[in-house]
DNA sequence: CTGGTCCCGTCATACGTATCACTTCGGACG
DNA sequence: CGTCCGAAGTGATACGTATGACGGGACCAG
């Protein structure tokens, strides 16, 4: 038979009611049902190959046991290894994911993507203001990587503690004088970012610290570090994102800098780039996947009735070879 | 009122019946509904901020026009793009996607993703053997980036194109002998990529060619390159992959030879990396959006009882600075 | 005045599931 | 022996939508 069994159908065939065989299978029978009879049903089940239609139980419930992951782009992978956490804590409790990629700034009614309101129980967040949830006000939401002072439950990265680790190990290297190639973008990870930088700098004695914008892509990077590095000379250079350090390389190299004997590069992210760049790129490490997971745990707290706690991740710092001791330094 | 409205919470505002408004919502009412009911209607709804019950639409129509994509990770810009192909195609006709991440080789049960089987009208499955999809069988499909001679529908990349495009780009310099850093994946796109490779070297006269197999990680490709340019000593090498020519770069330079005074690289895909790396990568550039958005096109159509032609799209040659004549050429 | 045709709508129903209220039946208990 | 009770299961219903089968005027022709 070609068309999908019911669970009239699987009653039929196991001898009971189709109430029984919803029992049975929702694991709900337990001193209603004998287990002979539950036996029955499932093997009869398990035999026509029954599958529950999820409209028709969605529409019972009025739950639909899916929550929408809404993300800036899929074009990075680190939203995909977002997602990836995400999808693995949701499958053990039974839920699906819908990703839903909608960049910032973008008004809903222009996003090309059909956002499924209300086939939705909850919605995890990535990198954006919670304002801009307007479309979904009302659902259960957490945010992530997100600033913590929306309102709304948040998990994030210690993206301050990430700062303080690199200021730390250059300053360790005998650094001083700083340049930050920040990323030109409103966003609470990066202003985060630049805060605590300043803070850190601020707290060395002789530390200076230089900034520059620039958007996250390449070309611009390069054309924002030398337009910085040609006016004051930092030793090292801590950018915002592993793709502004590696136009921070090419503007040092096209100044006739040697990286990092003449300037130490830090990058953000430890994206796939930080171990293809020459040389490898110093960088923290975010977990994005257990960032997923978190918020996900969170989400479905939430769901639950719970009231989750915002959380903060730490990075890792991964010190590589684009760090060394400032030309002139002591050995 | 916080409770979400019904068709009929719309009827009743409107005055008139659940079934007017259904068949005014749906668009059928020419001939059955007078314009100034019908205008009433949407009126009503828009006032209300109805929006139709996915899951009793879903139940009563026995379709959920939603799409399941299948993708091999998410962790990959590429895939990122082929989605937003996909899904900008789809929400034009009112179609969702739903993304399934299936590492391939992992069966469905150890799958820490949830499969919506039942909840979808077809597959749109990208880089991967017709074969996998075994656990959809019986469901509409269109493959990506896949083995044409699978049976289903195909839309792929003319890699063959792209492979003769950068044999002939070097052999125009003046290169003769070429090396194959193959990636050592079984996937049709490789195979198809080293059969054209080979081929299109032995139509010129003098030509070699030597091949080595790697993962497609940037250690892993480094190793590899390095033990192939150990015994043979290609002027060229041809990267099946960005990240495989990332670490051929390093393998270079750790053996000291220049890229591209010495040796000339090329990689495959155009993906974030090409334009970081130092020289900038000469690639061949593959429209994954166009991909994602003819598979979308093609799913709909199927979907609608056509019947879609398999067809190829082709990649673009980015000659960049990788790539030059062989040391010792005529200038 | 009757019968037929449109036009504009409404009624009723089915999709497949989960769950509340109810029945049946055998035994235990006073 | 009558009553009550738990075990085992069934019947009926509702979720919100889409749609085929009807209905009731109005208008026109005969």
């Amino acid at each position: 038979m070609s068309i999908r069994p019911t669970s009239r159908d699987v009653a039929q065939a196991a001898g009971v009611s189709q109430s029984t065989v919803s029992l049975v299978l929702a694991g709900k029978w337990t001193g209603r049902v004998s287990p002979a009879t539950a036996e029955a049903v499932r093997a009869a089940a398990e035999q026509l190959g029954y599958r529950p239609n999820l409209a028709a139980r969605n529409l019972r419930l009025g739950s639909t046991r899916t929550v929408l992951l809404v993300v800036p782009t899929l074009s990075s992978p680190f939203f995909g290894a977002v997602y990836t956490g995400a999808a693995r804590v949701a499958a053990a409790h039974g839920f699906g994911i819908v990703v839903y990629p909608w960049p910032d700034g973008v008004g809903p009614a222009d996003s090309p993507f059909a956002a499924p309101h209300d086939a939705i129980d909850g919605v995890l967040a990535s990198s954006m203001a919670v304002e801009s949830l307007g479309e979904f006000a009302g659902t259960p939401a957490v945010m992530l990587d997100s600033d913590p002072a929306g309102g709304a439950p948040t998990v994030n990265f210690d993206v301050a503690g990430g700062m303080r680790a690199l200021v730390g190990h250059l300053a360790g290297l005998g650094h001083r004088r700083f340049g930050h190639l920040a990323a030109a973008v409103d966003e609470w990870t990066f202003r985060d970012r630049g805060a605590a930088l300043a803070e850190a700098v601020a707290a060395l004695p002789d530390g200076r610290l230089v900034r520059a914008e620039t958007a996250i892509d390449v070309p611009a990077a390069r054309v924002a570090a030398r337009d910085l590095l040609a006016g004051a000379r930092p030793t090292a250079l801590l950018c915002d994102d592993d793709q502004i350090a590696a136009g921070a390389y090419k503007a040092a190299r096209g100044l006739g800098l040697e990286v990092p004997g003449d300037l130490s590069v830090t990058g953000f992210d430890d994206v796939l780039l930080a171990e293809a760049l020459e040389p490898e790129l110093t960088t923290v490490r975010l977990p994005a996947e257990a960032l997923g997971a978190h918020g996900m745990t969170a989400l479905l707290d939430l769901l639950g009735g719970g009231r989750p706690r915002s959380r903060s991740l730490a990075g890792e710092l991964m010190a590589r070879g684009s760090t060394a001791p400032p030309a002139g330094a002591a050995p």
